[in-house]
Order: C-alpha cells, then sequence, then structure tokens
DNA sequence: TCCAAATACTTTGACGTCCAAGTATTTATT
DNA sequence: AATAAATACTTGGACGTCAAAGTATTTGGA
C-alpha cells in the first residue's frame, strides 16, 4: 500500500497541471482529512480492547469531570460538538454496556441526564491511560508541530463559530 | 450553540486537573478531529447542489488527470487512501449517476477499470471551480496557518507509513 | 390564561466507512 | 504442469453520522 511518493505533493501536481485554483487549499483541506483517519484508526485501535471508541471514550471523559458525574444528553452534545442523534447513540450503547444511565431531569421533565456508573469511570481512566500511552495517535507530531496544529485550527474554529472568543490566551 | 468559551481549552483544563497524562497530544488529536468535522460539512455543502461529495469529486479528480481518464479501482483506492470496500461504493454511485464507467482491464481480467465519461469530467470541472470558492472549507486559515498544518501533518503521514520518502522538497 | 414558539430528546432513514468473507484470476513455486 | 499464494474486486454486516420528522414539555408573549 505504501506508495513512492507523496500522494498530496502528488495531487497538488496534478492540479496546477489542470489549472485548477485554490491548490493551497486543497492541499490544507487533504492534510487535514488525511490526518484524521490516521489518527482515528490508532484511537479505534487502542480503545478497542475496552470495548469503547472514540466518541463513547468522550463522553465518559466529560462526565467524568464533572461534580456529580452527570449531565443532560444536551449539554453532552454542545460540548462534544456531535449531532443530537449522535448523543442518543453513543449514550444508548454506553447504557447497554452498564458504563452509564440514563436518569430524569429533577426538575425539566424534557431533559434526561446521563450519569457515570462505578465501572463508567473505571473503563474512563483505563482508557485516557490506553490513549496517552498512544500519544492520542499523534505520535510523529513533534511538540511544534502540536502547537502549530493547534494554533492553525484555532483559527478555522474560530470562523466556524465554535464558540465566542473572549480571547481565551492559550497557554 | 455557539459555547462562551473555548471547549478544547475547557477540555485541557479538565484533563491537567484529573492528573491525565499527554494532554498536548490530546488537545492536537481533538483539534484535528474538530477540524476535519468543520472541513467535511463546509465541503460537502458546497458540493451537494452539484449531487457529489467529496470522496466521489475526489475519484473524478483523479480520473480525470490521467492520460485516459481511467484508473483500475484498486489505484484508485491506493492513492485516495481508502479502503477497497469504499471504492466500490463510490464508484457504484458515479456509475449509477453516469459520471463513470466500468470497463474491464484489457489483459489482467481480476481488475475492472473506471472511466470518466464526458459528463463525469464535467461535473469535476464544475465541482473544482465551487472547491475554490470555498477555498476548500479552510478559508479562516492564513497561508502561514496553511503552511504549517501541512508541515506538521507531513511528519504524521510519513510516520503513519503513507509514502516512502524521498524528500520530497515540498513547494 | 392561552397558545405559539422554543427546547430536549428519540426515531427513522439515507449514507459512508471498515472488516471479514467470498469469487475470480494471475503469479510464483516446486 | 500443478498448486499454493497473492491480487482484485464485491458482498454483507456492524457501526457511526447527520437530517428531518415526531413527541413531550417549558417558555414567552398577547
Amino acid at each position: 500500500m505504501t506508495l513512492e511518493f507523496d500522494p498530496i505533493d502528488e495531487a497538488a501536481a496534478n492540479w496546477r497541471g489542470a489549472g485548477w485554483a485554490a491548490v493551497d487549499a486543497m492541499t490544507a483541506a487533504t492534510s487535514i482529512t488525511r490526518a484524521h483517519q490516521i489518527l482515528s484508526g490508532r484511537i479505534d485501535t487502542a480503545l478497542a480492547p475496552l470495548g469503547l471508541n472514540f466518541s463513547r471514550f468522550e463522553v465518559l471523559a466529560l462526565l467524568s469531570f464533572t461534580k456529580e458525574g452527570e449531565l443532560p444528553l444536551g449539554k453532552v452534545g454542545d460540548r462534544l460538538q456531535v449531532h443530537p442523534a449522535s448523543v442518543t447513540n453513543t449514550v444508548n450503547r454506553l447504557e447497554a454496556d452498564g458504563l452509564v444511565v440514563r436518569k430524569p431531569h429533577p426538575t425539566d421533565r424534557r431533559t434526561t441526564l446521563a450519569v457515570l456508573t462505578a465501572a463508567g469511570r473505571g473503563q474512563a481512566e483505563q482508557a485516557a491511560v490506553a490513549l496517552a500511552e498512544i500519544e492520542f495517535g499523534v505520535a510523529g507530531l513533534t511538540g511544534d508541530g502540536r502547537r502549530a496544529v493547534d494554533a492553525a485550527i484555532l483559527e478555522l474554529r474560530v470562523t466556524a463559530g465554535d464558540f465566542v472568543s473572549p480571547p481565551s490566551q492559550r497557554r
């Protein structure tokens, strides 16, 4: 499968040759897409032995950071920036595995809380260790590279309206 | 939906608070994941009016760069770094839309060629224009940011074995 | 108070991706 | 020449994501 050349360089050359525009933008988009493929493959491989994937892990981690280990499903979606239907799906699966339970909200009957179980907390911690071991799939990125990626993508996230930026003086 | 804070910063603070390791790696991975979500949303939106998505477009573009406008399905998968089953699926859809046809390989009967139709070539060109207009979804990334992302992710792709690197002196 | 609009979640359906297994054909070995 | 191994693609199944529609509940005005 390993190619003899960089497929992104090759694509850029082809685009230039065809006179197509925005080659720089194309390579950046393609790089990010490929990086995502690589990361998500590595991460899912690391989590598979624990019966988790990244989405499920993110929910467990988020819950474990709260005081009570619980959060409305809607808040989970907001924080993790995923579609409500995906939250439902993810929580269904976590609940089936006994890592989370659903509980009605005490005052708002529209709302459902996801509550971390003891087993869920344990899995979250094990998973955090497993992910740290593989450096979240970014092994290959130096410290500089990681900072560069964070900084560049921050611009992108701001333009996408991910959050209103009270300039968050990162680190 | 827009949050009052940067969810990635927030996550980093939580991880530190919990004493979890590899926070830098976590933020880099999360940034890339989110960037991918943003890009693929923008790109698919731009291509939807043409009845394409990014995968289908990539196949059309790749074929349009070849001398004869045709390529074995396996080569398509290698170049685009996607699973053979995905190539089958994508080409099925392109073929159903009349943008590509399958043709047996002249000498190797195991192999199937995807051949660009005139309609397919036209769609590829229109799509290239549409994507250039939205800068491939990376509007928000400056030139420096794009180069930084490309350079950083190049390291990642090399460690993932995407290609054997005859140092490809990028641009 | 009443009702339209907003909010919270679930369900259904269309897609997309990957893995594993299956079929066909070619290559490499003995 | 015969056969095991490799290669090329397709199929079927498990998942995951999102959009749109549906149900229930709460909120904000008239």
